[in-house]
DNA sequence: AACAATTATGTCAAAACTAGCATAACATAA
DNA sequence: TTATGTTATGCTAGTTTTGACATAATTGTT
């Protein structure tokens, strides 16, 4: 069992840990080229995601005139944002996990943690 | 800003507020149709829903036979799944964004809190 | 028995979303 | 200055999800 859970604003933000992973990956290599490959998708889909959450939260996630030939990086605020939402993503899931065992009458089979990438 | 929350188990599951709130209603009013109509959804909507998460709940959610006249009521699983759900959904939301607005680096705008229909 | 309201489902179109192709532009290394 | 790898973006086809239509079957009312 696990959640599914992200953040909506008014303005329709929908930033979840998919978009928090990516920037992480892009991040660790340098390159969005290089994180949409290690995470198997498509470059063109990284990019459009992280567009629309740029566009939407009305901030460069991305460094944009960066290297054209060895990669790109995050901006201050993509970077904060990344690491303070894995912080939230982590401990939010956990209590309500937690709170998921005690209040709800579902018989939980395998109850398999979903294996966190946020080293 | 809000929460999109949804559980999911091994076998697919997928429970979110929308299921919550369609039981809720169905419970009130005693009928599919008559709480299809008033969340402005379809009959066949709501009902393809709770199918939805009967069959992978492996759980009757609704009473079924019960009387094509007068509407339907909720089977004691389905009541209590939902009752606990709704009150475990309001408790995490309610960390959730509280713990957002500590930790997370977002400038929150409306802060509309969104009404709930849990009375 | 005839009627009305509702459950229960199949089906098929429509709409939303996704993936992938194509391509321009550009920076750096050689 | 040519070659390479990457950013940046439009566009289209394919897939998945959602929604509406049709229609039995059933039950209570009159």
């Amino acid at each position: 069992m696990r959640l599914h859970l992200w953040i909506e604003t008014d303005t329709g933000l929908l930033f979840g840990l998919g978009r928090a992973l990516l920037l992480q990956k892009i991040d660790q290599l340098g390159s969005i080229k290089r994180a949409a490959d290690e995470l198997g998708m498509s470059y063109r889909a990284a990019w459009g995601k992280i567009r629309k959450s740029e566009e939407i939260l009305g901030e460069k996630l991305i460094l944009q005139g960066c290297s054209k030939r060895d990669g790109c990086e995050l901006t201050e605020a993509g970077r904060l944002l990344m690491e303070k939402f894995l912080l939230w993503y982590d401990t939010v899931e956990k209590e309500a996990l937690e709170k998921a065992r005690e209040m709800l009458p579902l018989r939980i089979k395998g109850y398999s943690e979903k294996k966190k990438t946020v080293d």
